[in-house]
RNA sequence: GCCGCAGUGGUGGAAUGGUAGACACGAUGGACUUAAAAUCCAUUGACCCUCAAACGGUCGUGCCGGUUCGAGUCCGGCCUGCGGUACCA
């Protein structure tokens, strides 16, 4: 059509159709994204081929998502993105890709919606998992999506359910009675994340611990090698320590206290064994059994009392640091076993249970809670570390404190320092069989049973009272139908209402047997997921041995940090415990992790007012006790000051504010966490609706670091969708929709391979390193300076197109087919870089003169490496001589091709 | 408190110890248009000098100090923010 023609046609009541009719062809992401979308999966164009031995493998895996209602959130695609282009590229390197996507179906958001409105759990989970795959099918992701598994599956948790049963069999599962949240008024037992000061959120109802029968998964067997293969990672240093910090190793001694008058014996565990002389008291945890036993008549009220106290405190109250500490004396005492001193034994819950013995030796001098204590109850402070001053404070240096007052019959500790002194009192313990050296860890076996309906049930029966694993044959052991999903009522999962599933028979002996009732947590499908998708139709296994030996270990992991301990530490107990079974070969699953830092809303700018609609501080809106109101600015509103952000002058009457004051309303300007209740969550649907999938793969990586926090921000946006459009510009001619005619078949000339190769290696190396901002911009440059070349040669034109397209694969898919390329890009090899054109013909010196630079200096690439040359004409320059001329040259600096400097005295 | 990470223009950010601010966003001015959008061109760290511009100069990467011919980058000490953890004996 002569689109002149048709424009002037049209009448003065249509013109905003003229602009739709010219911008047919121009850029327009909803035309070529779903057309190239369709045609990656119906070609199966990502497919990972199984059978291929000659490439070398490369698995990329991604945190997979819960699919929730609220659908995919911008800070999914981040990580998913860089996955994708490193995908992409490591394909076109000749890698053999896996590069697969599930889902982390079970959870508890599905059950509330089933208690509330009856669905069934996987109704709404098979719906989420619907929309989630849309979303991430729209964005152009290159998963093999026959490998795509589903924790909720039968076909896998049958194989969840079957590592439950090697741990069992290994004697790392086992039951126990241990305190969960109990809510009478809710009848329901509750995760941690649903109570809130000791009530429940919802409802607010008082929550209390009770003890219940749990499965626990025995982790701490694995304490040692979990934290010593750390070390073989290539993790964030970040992730690395805090694991180690969760895992808290500290080494020791268990010591023997004998009790004062009744044959018991008190075992504490300390790290500072040295210190034993200073014990001046003990102190066991309110729910050790022994406090029954030494307890005298004349204390046992008060004692229950307290005891009674602190099992109703939460633990947050118990373990409050700031809070003044409690305790009660039992009336019995112990012996210290290395001067037979007899020392009072108090019962105090800032000693816990579940760690160490549940009993400690205090020793005031030396360490801050214990001398805490000593203080609030007029205990005795002995100094045993020379040092410090243990009437003011606990000195507890032990390094370079020298023993004292550490002495006995047959044993000195005086004169030594802490680390000798420790060796020599444990050999001493161990001689007297009064104690050993040991290693304690603050990691805890994993509570492992949950009160729930959806989640993988636990493949054991019991039978006489006694658990016993259901066959590995009778696997999976699904899900029986319910009529409601409301909790039992005693604390007991909803599966224990249903009479005809719970009540079974032990197919071995005919008895009559209970199922269990518990669930498994969400963790545990997500222990494993990144073994299933290696071989996701496997029936003999978890995992195809082969292809397990293949694929294995993940060679990048890439996913939030919010994750860094806890699904990270139980997916490789998990993993090792398959290892040690010879299930997987390798010690560990994640070669190589990568946390994506977290997106936040647009930056915000606030003024705050308070009740009354008089000006606050931002300072003073945090301290400020009423409402506060928080009025929105925007950018016309503000102006930067020199310590921040104020209302500009002329926008002060607009807030009812005083003019007088004008240019001292500080107000606040940050972004915050995207969140329902704050309105600033951005759907990537709806910025894809705009600006295409590609704008929005583009953004996501040219905001800045992968690893960074950063704030979202429409007008970035933008700027990447003008970036492709120009893109487009560059290729096709927006008016006839054709290739643009200055694009030919001719030699490149120099410059044109210079920027070529300029960014071939650029991108190359950035991609590599992850640093994908960098690389866009590069992409970036070479558009810039291609718009400007009268000739585009199509060799160039084509190689530019291959490295746009990990980045923006549509956009280059959609240019590459319309240079006449029948294949998809995606197949193509990536380029190489030729260093012959990255060498600069000329180049310019920086001139300083005691290290500020007062010249430059261009000198062509023959003569640049000259020395002398290059001396002698920047000292001749005019800027430069000036400088020289106040004093003599004491030194001449020469950094071939950068920079010379002399420094003048 | 402890552990980890980060502080660079109005904004996001870039810089193997070698000319700080690449690439973008925003802003300002201009071209095209009846107009707007889109697009294109130019300027854009602060300050000083100047009628103005050019030229030039001073300062500038959270703060203080150090190493170096030369520090955003390395070292020491702080401050602030973010994440984790918290009576773990």
């Amino acid at each position: 059509m002569d689109y002149k023609k048709a424009i002037i046609s049209l009448s003065c009541e249509a013109k905003h159709e003229t602009n739709e009719i010219l911008r047919m062809s121009e850029y327009n992401p909803s035309n070529i994204e779903p057309k190239w979308q369709s045609y990656w999966l119906e070609n199966k164009t990502f497919k990972t081929d199984d059978a291929d031995r000659s490439r070398p493998k490369f698995y990329i895996l991604d945190m997979f998502p819960y699919p929730s209602s609220a659908g995919l959130h911008v800070g999914h695609p981040e990580g998913y993105t860089a996955t994708d282009i490193l995908a992409r590229y490591k394909r076109m390197k000749g890698f053999n890709v896996l590069h697969p996507m599930g889902w982390d179906a079970f959870g508890l958001p599905a059950e509330q919606y089933a208690v509330k409105t009856g669905t069934h759990p996987r109704v709404t989970t098979q719906y989420n998992i619907t929309q989630f795959r849309r979303q991430l099918q729209a964005i152009g992701f290159s998963y093999d999506w026959d490998r795509e598994v589903d924790t909720t599956d039968p076909a896998y948790f049958r194989w969840t359910q079957w590592i439950f049963l090697q741990l069992y069999h290994q004697g790392l599962a086992y039951e126990a009675s241990v305190p969960v949240n109990w809510c009478p008024a809710l009848g329901t037992v509750l995760a941690n994340e649903e109570v809130i000061d000791g009530k429940s959120e919802v409802g607010g109802f008082p929550v209390i611990r009770k003890p219940m029968r749990q499965w626990m998964l025995k982790i701490t067997a694995y304490a040692e090698r979990l934290l010593n293969d750390l070390d073989e990672l290539d993790w964030p240093d970040s992730v690395k320590e805090m694991q180690r910090n969760w895992i808290g190793k500290s080494v020791g001694a268990d010591v023997r206290f004998d009790v004062d008058g009744h044959d018991e014996v008190i075992e504490v565990f300390t790290t500072r064994p040295d210190t034993l002389w200073g014990a001046t008291y003990m102190v066991l945890a309110p729910e050790h059994p022994l406090v029954d036993v030494i307890t005298t008549s004349e204390q046992r009220d008060a004692v229950e009392q307290y005891r009674k106290d602190a099992s109703l405190k939460s633990d947050q109250d118990r373990t409050d640091t700031r809070k003044k500490k409690t305790g009660m004396f039992t009336g019995g005492y112990a012996v210290n076993p290395v001067n037979n001193a007899r020392i009072p034994v108090w019962v105090a819950d800032y000693v816990l249970i579940s760690y160490g013995t549940g009993a400690i030796m205090a020793v005031p001098g030396h360490d801050e809670r214990d001398w805490e204590f000593a203080k609030t109850f007029g205990l005795p402070i002995v100094e045993v570390v020379a040092g410090g001053n243990v009437e003011e404070a606990a000195y507890t240096d032990n390094q370079d404190g020298v023993l004292t007052n550490s002495a006995s019959t047959g044993i000195s500790l005086d004169g030594l320092n802490v680390p000798e002194a420790k060796k020599r009192i444990i050999t001493w313990l161990e001689e007297q069989q009064k104690g050993r050296g040991t290693v304690n860890y603050k990691l805890r076996d994993w509570l492992f049973s949950r009160q729930r309906y959806w989640g993988e049930p636990i493949p054991i029966i019991h039978v006489d009272g006694q658990p016993k694993p259901v066959a590995e044959s009778a696997l999976p052991l699904e899900l029986p139908e319910v009529e409601k999903y409301e909790p039992s009522g005693t604390g007991e999962s909803p599966l224990a209402t249903i009479e005809e599933w719970v009540n079974t028979t032990d197919p071995e002996t005919g008895k009559p047997a209970r199922r269990e009732t518990n669930t498994m947590p969400q963790w545990a499908g997500s222990c494993w997921y990144y073994l299933r998708y290696i071989s996701p139709d496997y029936e003999l296994g978890p995992v195809d041995p082969e292809k397990e030996k293949y694929w294995m270990p993940v060679d990048m992991y890439v996913g939030g940090a919010e994750h860094a301990v806890l699904h990270l530490l139980y997916a490789r107990f998990w993993h090792k415990v398959l290892y040690d079974l010879g299930v997987v070969s390798t010690k560990e699953p994640f070669q190589r992790l990568v946390n994506q830092g977290m997106i936040l809303g647009e930056m915000e700018y606030t003024l705050f007012k308070d009740a009354d609609g008089a000006y606050l501080s931002p300072d003073q809106a945090e301290r400020y006790d009423g409402e506060v109101q928080r009025i929105k600015l925007t950018d016309e509103d503000i102006e930067k000051t020199s310590t921040g952000f104020a209302l500009k002058t002329d926008a002060v009457q607009k807030y009812g504010l005083s003019e007088a004051a004008a240019g001292t309303y500080v107000i606040e300007a940050r972004s915050y966490k995207m969140s329902k209740s704050r309105g600033n969550v951005i759907n990537p649907d709806d910025v894809i609706k705009e600006y295409g999938a590609d704008a929005l793969r583009l953004y996501e990586m040219f905001m800045g670091p992968l690893e960074q926090v950063k704030p979202w921000s429409m007008r970035g946006v933008e700027g990447v969708f003008r970036f492709l459009k120009r893109v487009w510009r560059v290729y096709v001619d927006d008016r006839t929709d054709e290739l643009n005619a200055d694009l030919v078949d001719v030699e490149a000339t120099r410059d044109q391979l210079k920027v070529l190769h300029e960014t071939i290696k650029k991108v190359t190396e950035d991609i590599e390193g992850g640093r994908y901002n960098t690389a866009i911009s590069q992409l970036m440059i070479f558009n810039n300076e291609a718009m400007k070349w009268e000739q585009k040669p199509k060799s160039v034109m084509n190689t530019f197109l291959v490295l746009l397209s990990p980045f923006a694969p549509h956009i280059a898919e959609e240019l590459w087919s319309r240079l006449g390329n029948p294949n998809t890009i995606a197949a193509e090899n990536w380029p190489k870089f030729d260093e012959s054109y990255l060498v600069a013909d000329a180049f310019t010196y920086a001139i300083q003169v005691n290290g500020k630079v007062r010249g430059t200096l261009e000198l062509p690439a023959d003569k640049a490496t000259d020395k002398d040359l290059v001396l002698s004409m920047a000292k001749a320059e005019p800027g430069v001589a000036k400088y020289l001329a106040e004093g003599n040259i004491v030194k001449e600096v020469f950094v071939p091709k950068k920079i010379v400097n002399f420094v003048v005295k």
